[in-house]
RNA sequence: GCCGCCGUAGCUCAGCCGGCAGAGCGCCGCCCUGGUAAGGCGGAGGUCCCGGGUUCAAAUCCCGGCGGCGGCUCCA
């Protein structure tokens, strides 16, 4: 009986070998290798078909004298469960992880195209909750809409025409259906469809907000990490206003964006953080490349360039003007961060349509239903811009540290056992105790126990890893007075502080660590899991 | 889409002038018991991205693909 000894490339690249050989030459102290137990699985029947055989070549493991050629032959493998995974692995080929994360957050299972796994799913599941709350107390509707609509849609909105070459088109039993590549059209129907039936009661301005998953084809070169990615999920949401409310809504969102940044994700809003980009037509190449008419566009652009002035007075934010930079139907007022080599990244956007409204006659029905007289115009726009870029970003700027809401570990209690009996179960108490508190609570807590000597270097893995914003420790210290140490993350000193607190006023941190979260939506924001396999 | 670099252990990477698959970290076990980012010893752990080709022999050379990073271009 023969048997085939697997090259790393499978059956084309063989040692042949004779199995009984290898076999009884094998010192039992050296089981067989992975290769060769691939190899030891597979059954050959094979034909010698090189006149090489025989020849001194090269031995395996020194154990055969003459080494074989090249055969041909049929091997009968015996697949095992191992197999059956790599096989499913390369169907799926997950790759790069989210940078700066590890695997369990997210990672790629095609271009451009993140999977957001168990760590990177509660980080977006409370996000999205977030946004959709505070975007409701703010006075907007919260929708979902579809992925697929005919390409009639989108014919009416001008994307066909404008904003083709990126979209994914898909043939449906001899139609023609687009993936969604913007939110905007399907914000425009509901819109139309409240104010037929119900008319004036539709009060303006109109806000309308959704975290809408959008597909766009992007180049392969233009891909990025998270930062620049096919799939995306924008917190995307539409203002239909009169020309009078214009400013102010404009304004509002801006406000909006203060308030998420800062209040969420401890970013100060200041020049040296963020920028405005003033986002203008190029004049020649309106009608081609910018859709509509040359006044309109400086009516447009005058509107926020107001507005820009009007939050560089608020707020001391500088703003910059660049042509050429607008969306195909308006102007925009971006916010923009710049990467240490002076890279410039859009996250949030206001944008200035008068097309849409125009494209479905806007003006006419709201001249029916609300007496309207002058023009309805509509503003696209987005706080974060998409939760891809926006988290991506984030993970550089703070290096993997995400805020307390936001952390798929929050909080992890660590107990620093000392051999002594007596001492050690104490701890181990507290540390229960803490752990259950927290879990109780809905705040994802782990534990883990560790030494004086090893204390330190679990630190360092779980503070270069997981990095839970909230650390507490129990050791002989903390034992003796039924205390624990707490050491909270704070993003604005970009340290940890300390301080020793009873169980009973662990709840008052994580209450001090929610405090962003309860100014933005009025109660604290908490999803229950399991993180336990991160520690 | 174009140009350049890259894909090897869970992670970061070495090996690449073809000839037995490597290191550090992590993981597991033992020893230790120096309180906030690396204590010591031992062990396990691989489809060298995928598919073809050249060769007695490919992680290594050639062709094609997929994926990643950087630049151009483009955008949230």
């Amino acid at each position: 009986m023969l048997y085939l000894l697997c090259g790393p490339n499978g059956p084309s690249a063989l040692y042949l070998v004779a199995a009984s050989h290898a076999l009884q030459h094998r010192p039992a102290a050296h089981p067989p290798r992975n290769h060769e137990r691939a190899a030891l699985r597979a059954e050959l029947h094979c034909t010698v078909t090189d006149g090489a055989v025989g020849r001194e070549v090269y031995c395996f493991e020194g154990l055969l004298k003459t080494a074989l050629a090249r055969v041909v032959g049929e091997a009968a493998v015996e697949k095992d469960h191992m197999d059956y995974a790599v096989e499913l692995d390369i169907a799926v080929k997950p790759t790069t992880p989210v940078p700066g994360l590890g695997k369990e957050y997210g990672y790629y299972v095609g271009a451009g195209n993140p999977l957001f796994s168990v760590g990177g799913g509660v980080l977006r599941t409370v996000l999205k909750h977030i946004l959709h709350k505070y975007h409701a107390k703010r006075g907007y509707y919260v929708v979902e809409t579809p992925l697929l609509a005919r390409t009639t849609l989108y014919e009416v909105t001008g994307h066909l025409q404008f904003y083709k070459e990126n979209m994914f088109l898909v043939n449906i039993e001899g139609d023609e259906y687009a993936i969604k590549p913007m939110n905007c059209p399907f914000h425009v129907l509901i819109f139309m469809n409240l104010l037929q039936k119900y008319q004036a009661k539709v009060a303006l301005p109109f806000k309308i907000f959704e975290t809408g998953t959008v597909h766009r084809y992007e180049i392969a070169g233009a891909l990025r990490g998270l930062l620049r990615v096919r799939a995306f999920t924008q917190d995307d949401a539409h203002i239909f206003a009169r020309e009078e409310d214009v400013e102010q809504s404009l304004i509002e969102v801006f406000d909006m964006m203060k308030d998420v940044y800062e209040k969420l994700f401890h970013i100060p809003v200041t020049s040296e953080t963020v920028r405005l980009r003033l986002s203008l037509s190029a004049k020649d190449k309106i009608g081609s490349e910018f859709m509509g008419e040359p006044e309109m566009w400086r009516f447009s652009e005058e509107k926020l360039f107001k507005v820009a002035e009007e939050i560089k007075r608020r707020y001391g934010i500088e703003f910059f003007a660049e042509e050429g930079e607008a969306a195909f139907y308006g102007p925009k007022l971006d916010v923009v961060v710049f990467e240490e080599d002076g890279k410039e990244w859009q996250i949030g956007t206001a944008q200035f349509d008068f097309n849409l409204p125009m494209r479905f006659k806007l003006n006419e029905l709201l001249r029916e239903t609300h007496g309207l007289e002058g023009n309805i115009y509509m503003i696209h726009r987005a706080l974060l811009g998409s939760l891809e870029r926006f988290i991506g970003i984030y993970l550089e700027m703070y290096k993997g540290r995400l805020p307390f809401v936001l952390a798929p570990l929050q909080a992890l209690v660590v107990g620093i056992l000392t051999g002594k009996e007596d001492v050690d179960s104490k701890i181990k108490k507290l540390v229960e105790e803490a752990k259950d508190k927290l879990l109780r609570e809905e705040i994802r807590a782990s534990s883990l126990y560790t030494t004086k000597t090893h204390l330190s270097k679990d630190v360092r893995k779980v503070e270069s890893t997981v990095k839970p914003p909230l650390m507490i420790y129990v050791g002989q210290r903390e034992a003796e007075k039924g205390l624990v140490t707490v050491r909270p993350y704070s993003h604005a000193e970009r340290r940890r502080l300390q301080r020793t607190v009873s169980i009973n006023e662990i709840m008052e941190v994580v209450s001090e660590m929610e405090e962003g979260v309860k100014a933005l939506v009025g109660a604290p924001v908490r999803l229950p899991a399991d993180p336990s396999y991160m520690t």
